[in-house]
DNA sequence: TGATGAATAT
DNA sequence: GATATTCATC
C-alpha cells in the first residue's frame, strides 16, 4: 500500500487561499519537524527500559487518527471518545500479552445489519463518508471489550481454581487472585461457569480424550487437585503456583510466531496441542490475525523478525517481589500468606 | 445488599 | 461456540 500519504492535502474545511500566513511566522519549517511516524524512543532504548514499543505508525495512520479527531470534534463527542480510551486504558500495554480485548472491530457480521443491537461499537475509522450520524451513540459505547481468554489467562484462572480447589473457587475470589488487571468478576463468572461444565464432561467421559470443542481448555491440562471428585474443605491438595501472580507479566512486547504454538517442538512434541489443527487454536488464531494493538496481520507479520521471547515466565514462586508502593497488591500478598497458612 | 450460579442472550 | 448479561437465590 502507498504508506507516505501526504498530510498537506488535508482539508479542514478550507483553501489554501485561507489561510493565515501570520500564524506559521515562527513555527518551524516541514523539513524541521521530525515525522509523526517516527518512533521517539530508540528501539535500543525501549528494550533497555522495558518500554514497550509503539506498533510502527505510517502516515495514513496518522491521518485517520487525525480524520478521527476532528469527526469526533465536529459531532460533539469528544466524550464518548474518553469513555472509549478510558475503557482501554485500563488495558495497557503491557497487560496485552494476557488480555486481548475484542470490540473496537466488533462489527456486523452478519452483513445484514437487521438488528440494531448488532451495530454497537462500530469504531469510526472508515467514517466521515455519510456524515455524522454517531452523535447520539455514547450510551452505546459505554460497554466494556468484549474479553477473549488467551491460552495464558486461561492457565492463570486454571492455576487459581486449582489453588482453592473447586469449592472455594467463586468468581470474586478467584478474580483477585489471578490479579489481572481489568478482568472483572463477571468474565470470570462467565469463564468458571464454562469451565465447571467442562470439567463434569470431563468426569463423565475419563476414558476418551477432550472433545474437539474444547480447544483451549484442552490447551490447559486439568491440575491433578481437580480431576479427582471435589471432596470439598480442605481436602484437596493445594497446588503450589505463585500467589499472588505479579500484575504485570514478562515484557513481551510481540507475540511468539505462530509456528511456535503450532509446532512447539517438531512432529514429535508434546501431546499440549494435541487434537486440534493449528489454525484453530484461539491462541493461534489471535496471533494470525492481530498484533498486540489491534491491528490485523499475516501470520508472516512485519515483527516477525523481532520476535525473541516466546516462553512467558512467571516470578519465581514464594517469592513476591513488589518493586513499587502497590496497596492492593500488598493486600494479595497477605492473603496468599494467610492461605499458605491455613492450607 | 452483594455474590453466586444457572439460564439466556448476543 | 465464546462471552456477556440477566435473574432467581443465597
Amino acid at each position: 500500500m502507498g504508506e507516505e500519504v501526504r498530510i498537506t492535502d488535508y482539508d479542514v474545511g478550507g483553501e489554501d487561499d485561507d489561510r493565515v500566513s501570520e500564524w506559521e511566522v515562527g513555527l518551524p519549517g516541514v523539513d524541521d519537524l521530525m515525522p509523526l511516524s517516527q518512533s521517539l524512543v530508540p528501539a535500543e532504548l525501549a528494550s533497555a527500559f522495558s518500554i514497550t514499543p509503539e506498533p510502527h505508525r505510517s502516515m495514513i495512520d496518522v491521518n485517520r487518527a487525525s480524520e478521527n479527531t476532528l469527526s469526533n470534534i465536529r459531532s460533539q463527542s469528544v466524550k464518548q471518545s474518553i469513555n472509549k480510551f478510558n475503557a482501554f486504558k485500563s488495558f495497557g500495554d503491557d497487560k496485552c500479552d494476557e488480555m486481548v480485548m475484542e470490540g473496537e472491530e466488533t462489527v456486523d457480521l452478519t452483513g445484514d445489519g437487521s438488528d440494531s443491537r448488532k451495530l454497537r461499537r462500530v469504531d469510526s475509522t472508515g467514517a466521515g463518508a455519510g456524515g455524522g450520524e454517531e452523535a447520539d451513540s455514547s450510551a452505546r459505547t459505554s460497554k466494556r471489550p468484549r474479553l477473549v481468554w488467551t491460552p495464558q489467562l486461561h492457565k492463570r484462572f486454571v492455576d487459581v481454581v486449582a489453588h482453592l480447589g473447586v469449592k472455594n473457587a467463586v468468581p470474586k475470589t478467584i478474580m483477585q487472585l489471578m490479579n489481572v488487571e481489568g478482568l472483572t468478576r463477571e468474565n470470570v463468572a462467565s469463564h468458571l461457569q464454562k469451565y465447571r461444565l467442562y470439567l463434569k464432561r470431563m468426569q463423565g467421559l475419563s476414558n476418551e480424550g477432550p472433545s474437539s470443542s474444547d480447544h483451549l481448555f484442552a490447551s490447559t491440562p486439568v491440575p491433578q487437585s481437580l480431576q479427582e471428585s471435589s471432596a470439598g474443605g480442605n481436602s484437596h491438595v493445594p497446588v503450589p503456583i505463585p500467589m499472588p501472580y505479579p500484575p504485570q507479566m514478562v515484557h513481551m512486547p510481540y507475540p511468539p510466531p505462530p509456528q511456535m504454538v503450532a509446532h512447539p517442538a517438531g512432529p514429535g512434541a508434546s501431546g499440549y496441542h494435541h487434537g486440534f489443527e493449528s489454525h484453530s487454536h484461539p491462541f493461534n488464531m489471535l496471533m494470525q490475525q492481530r498484533d498486540w494493538s489491534g491491528n490485523k496481520f499475516g501470520s508472516v507479520g512485519p515483527y516477525q523478525h523481532r520476535i525473541v521471547v516466546h516462553k512467558v515466565v512467571w516470578s519465581p514462586p514464594v517469592i513476591v517481589k513488589v518493586t513499587q508502593p502497590d496497596v492492593s497488591n500488598q493486600l494479595l500478598a497477605d492473603q496468599q500468606l494467610d492461605l499458605l497458612k491455613s492450607s
